[in-house]
DNA sequence: CTCGATCCATACAGTTGTGTATGGATGAAG
DNA sequence: CTTCATCCATACACAACTGTATGGATCGAG
């Protein structure tokens, strides 16, 4: 039919998400993108009705590869609730999780994203609830552990203090067996 | 002496402020904060160096304002640790909070920021310390009660999740109990 | 080899912002 | 009433980005 697709829609989509990880979503602009990617802007207005619509490409892309992705890759190793529970907390580090940081402050002031973003974490909660339903019998017990453990994972890379002779990690694990217990 | 000030620094450091609560450091601009103050960007570069010195003034502000008053308002009315707990997640509501978690994403993008972070969130943290010490003797245990405390606090805001039958209320309140067993 | 789909470069118009320079306007102090 | 510090408006130069229009370039299919 054509030649090959240099720059397919995919290229713009990760170079997008690289940036919103980076600087957030005022820092994805076309320019700068298609400067990274070597091309003109030219393209991506062949792709793209315009910016609006890769932020949504984008949105998209995210909500796929973190709600199977993650859950995927967290039940293919089995072990108990504690052991995928520190699987969840060692995964912390990745892109995945910078771009949902940045999602997450996004959020707060797009309606539309909240509303992504509502879908996407009402998910993780369930997949919680699932872990300590198997350590607690309480409802309300589940419920306020899962919030704590949810809160937990993104306050690690919210908050800023030291911990005097502990390290993070000492304390995340810390936090995690009065979770468990 | 002179003219009456019709708009000084203070005011150019709220505006400043208020859209950075809005809309992230980002929206942060000269022009729009001229016009919503009903003036041009003429007076603003009598007060400021540049942008980045409006910046480095609001965080100063900010610094601040969060530091004291927050604490002070939060020992005046006594009461014991818990009562105290439940009165800091009561001011989670107001402007101060929703700058903070601001200055908390945009810490993660610039150093400096993230260096005046690190000096709040060791006070902070030291405050919870301190609180969570009259419930326990173990410092292990106070520490990951005070960092679970503080992801519940900044969880609370930046989770988007439902559930179910409960209210976001009730499962603070389950959480919070869980934290003072 | 031709054709057509795919992708890119370039030029242009328009918007929004920064920072500088300069000339007032205003009102309290003297 | 003059003076002077304070504050603001305006104009300018410049930069970065958006979106549109248009003319290729490239390569597989036929």
């Amino acid at each position: 039919m054509a030649a090959p697709t240099r720059t397919p829609r995919s290229k713009w989509i990760d170079e997008g998400l690289r940036a919103l990880a980076a600087g957030g979503p005022d820092a994805v602009r076309i320019e700068p993108l298609a400067q990274a990617l070597g091309v003109t802007r030219g393209g991506f207005y062949w792709h793209f009705e315009d910016r609006q619509a890769l932020l949504d490409e984008m949105l998209d892309t995210w909500e796929r590869a973190t709600t199977e992705e993650v859950a995927e890759r967290l039940e293919r190793e089995g072990g108990d609730a504690g052991a995928k529970l520190r699987r969840l907390f060692a995964l912390a580090s990745s892109r995945v999780l910078m771009t949902d940081l940045a999602v997450r402050d996004w959020a707060r002031r797009d309606e539309t994203v909240a509303e992504r973003l509502r879908r996407i974490d009402n998910r993780r909660m369930d997949y919680l609830r699932s872990l300590f339903n198997s350590l607690s019998r309480d409802p309300d017990d589940v419920e306020a552990r899962s919030m704590l453990a949810f809160s937990l994972l993104i306050g690690d890379h919210f908050i800023a203090s030291d911990h005097g002779a502990h390290s993070r990690a000492d304390v995340l694990e810390l936090a995690l067996q009065r979770l468990e217990a």
